[in-house]
DNA sequence: GGATATTCAGACAGGATTGTTTTATATTGT
DNA sequence: ACAATATAAAACAATCCTGTCTGAATATCC
């Protein structure tokens, strides 16, 4: 598993986010409803994100979470350094607390230029982009009970 | 944090292991006095690498774990099938159960090729090429406690 | 056979991540 | 002012990963 829960809920609610009219915010009830996680859980994630200044919150009635403006821009790099923490990128697959150019570990030559590749990726992909590969209807942003609730719904 | 601590003690400790003459057993006290690591934990590890038949291992006096026959050709991808799980390839970034071809995640076709290129460095690595690499003292193994255990030693 | 050294196996403990519950606080509508 | 609704925040619980400890099994040496 390359990615922690956390980031994997953060970039899904981002995603869905970035799916939905930017005029009106967004209950937390309703992302964690249609991406069958756990609402409380959910909650917490948005706010670190929102002190993160990836988006907005209001609370009391008509209140929820929005992007902030520019929003679509975002970038999933953006989101995991957040969620997975600055030393994010700096990862050595060993472990090694130092491992760089200059003192190695046996993998490093190996793995910077596939690290690159990971981390071009992360920083090329908006919430745009992948908004609107999910408008498409190709894709799917959550396993099965998404669209089930979507057809109890209507 | 790409691998789990388990993972990298495995491949650290096999790596040491590949520098080692093959003849004699190599005690798990002595790899995890090297790799600076809990020496019980690394037992339990040494263990599941026995089970999964990646080495050998002889209990009582003179006994210790050995690499079994070819083990120099133990490739990294067979290390972490062990250790992380024999789902380890399948994982998709946004944690999605189902994520395939046909029914994808959003960033699916994005990271299908840096997958593969993960996928190609785990399988191409052995533990020689690794071995030889630590052999030619260019590359370290583990943090520093290392060398001040040989320095100690010596 | 007995002493010693080592892995084996399983129970146990700590910490981090994940998830839940509860209470407080802010905002809107009546 | 009050009720309803929503986030904020913090305490709590469960689970998994990491790490420790202990007793047993096994092999070697004397």
């Amino acid at each position: 598993m390359i990615l922690s829960r956390t980031s994997q809920y953060a970039v899904q609610a981002l995603i869905y986010m970035a799916t939905q009219p930017s005029a009106t915010p967004v209950l937390n009830k309703d992302i964690a409803a249609q991406l069958g996680v756990p609402a409380p859980y959910l909650a917490k994630i948005l706010q670190s994100l929102a002190k993160g200044s990836l988006l907005f919150s209001f609370r009391g009635r008509l209140g929820g979470f929005c992007l902030r403006e520019g929003g679509n821009k975002i970038t999933l790099m953006q989101i995991l350094l957040l969620t997975e923490g600055p030393a994010f990128t700096q990862s050595c697959l060993l472990g090694l607390k130092k491992c760089s150019d200059e003192t190695a570990c046996p993998l490093h030559f190996r793995w910077v230029p596939v690290k690159k590749k990971i981390i071009d990726l992360l920083q090329d992909t908006t919430l745009e982009k992948l908004a609107k590969a999910v408008e498409t209807g190709k894709y799917r942003l959550a396993d099965v009970p998404g669209q089930l609730f979507d057809q109890i719904k209507a």
